[in-house]
DNA sequence: AGGGCATGTCAACGATTGTTGGCAAACAGA
DNA sequence: TCTGTTTGCCAACAATCGTTGACATGCCCT
């Protein structure tokens, strides 16, 4: 068995490998290729030359070019837990809040939304984190369970469309609010997608 | 001067030319795979082989690649006129609704927001939509004409959110809701964006 | 010290892409 | 009817893509 032929991108979880500072750097530039230029016109080719290496490491190391973007994007939210009566009526700004800070900082969500738009793979990907992460959190603050995922649903077409107008699509006066206009704004908007009686 | 140089796809606006049925054929096909496949996966190739003529028409009529685009892609949101205090305090549930009928039966706004995404010129045609057409409507609801830009990109986000998870990315969650659960949910949001006060 | 495996480079492959120029046929105006 | 233009197809181009296999180098274990 090839113990190289495992994807594990990152030391620390798994056996040490020589090669994990080469893998590392592919990620690292894959993520960085995969979120300014989208999937398709994220090329190996390219990926591999920001991590100075050679083009043929990238497919042995992940297969192909589907491997090195699920090896590349994996999404952690780390949504804050909702219980707890104080929490679940400021959850609105708590979410907002949160996903700012996750959408300033991590690159790995812009490629996710830009690959998930023109990529099949890229949109279960995304569909999948909405079940297993945000759904949950909409769980724990709405009090109908029949209800949950449709106010999940409406919760993500706000906050999605957020970063998309924002981050992607680079609109300038969405550009332009404040981190404060922000939440004072969508704050009140998803804290009622999430605990208002149906309209 | 050639005439068939110009690329006007539609006859009727200007000198009616022989081949404008196969001019309407090639944008046709190209408005589908524009919004099917998005910018890059959308082979000249193959939209030439959906409207059956040779692929070096689509160069001789359209120039290149974005020029076929820009061409196939023409966008009017025919936003009502929201002038009168009646329609004023009514443009959420009527913006919500208008723009639930232009996704749901013009593919074309599908395959802007796909490449607008992953192209920079599409983006770019997206802020110039969002300026030129969307941006009029706020400034005859909202009150104060320095918070115009901020609202309208407010109502952007949750109206391109919506377009995003529903008819793009196709969350299943958001698939289901009806249209009168969507309009009931957005169109509060939309009038709040566009006339509540400084929150 | 030596055998085996991991790491890395190089060159090339087949396929596909946007794009171009030449040529045949159909049409339009005289 | 004749001439020039428009329409269309065909073949090919250069570039680039993902991907593969051969080969050299270095590390680790016994």
């Amino acid at each position: 068995m090839n113990r190289s032929e495992s994807t594990s991108p990152f030391p620390g979880s798994g056996t040490p490998r020589r090669s994990d500072a080469t893998r590392g750097a592919i990620v690292a530039a894959a993520r960085e290729r995969f979120a300014t230029d989208g999937y398709e016109r994220a090329t190996i080719r390219a990926i591999a030359r920001d991590a100075n290496i050679d083009p043929s490491m990238v497919m042995r190391y992940y297969g192909n070019k589907e491997g090195l973007f699920a090896a590349a994007v994996a999404i952690d939210l780390r949504l804050p837990d909702m219980s707890g009566a104080d929490r679940r009526q400021d959850a609105g700004r708590i979410l907002v809040e949160h996903f700012l800070d996750m959408w300033e900082n991590n690159e790995v969500l812009t490629a996710l939304l830009r690959v998930g738009v023109t990529n099949q793979a890229g949109a279960e990907r995304m569909q999948d984190i909405l079940r297993e992460q945000l759904l949950p959190v909409a769980q724990q603050v709405c009090p109908d369970p029949e209800q949950v995922p449709a106010r999940a649903a409406l919760m993500a077409s706000q906050l999605l469309g957020l970063a998309l107008t924002r981050y992607v699509l680079r609109i300038p006066p969405a550009m332009g609010l404040t981190r404060a206009q922000i939440v004072a704004w969508l704050a009140p908007t998803i804290q009622r997608y999430l605990t208002a009686s149906n309209p």
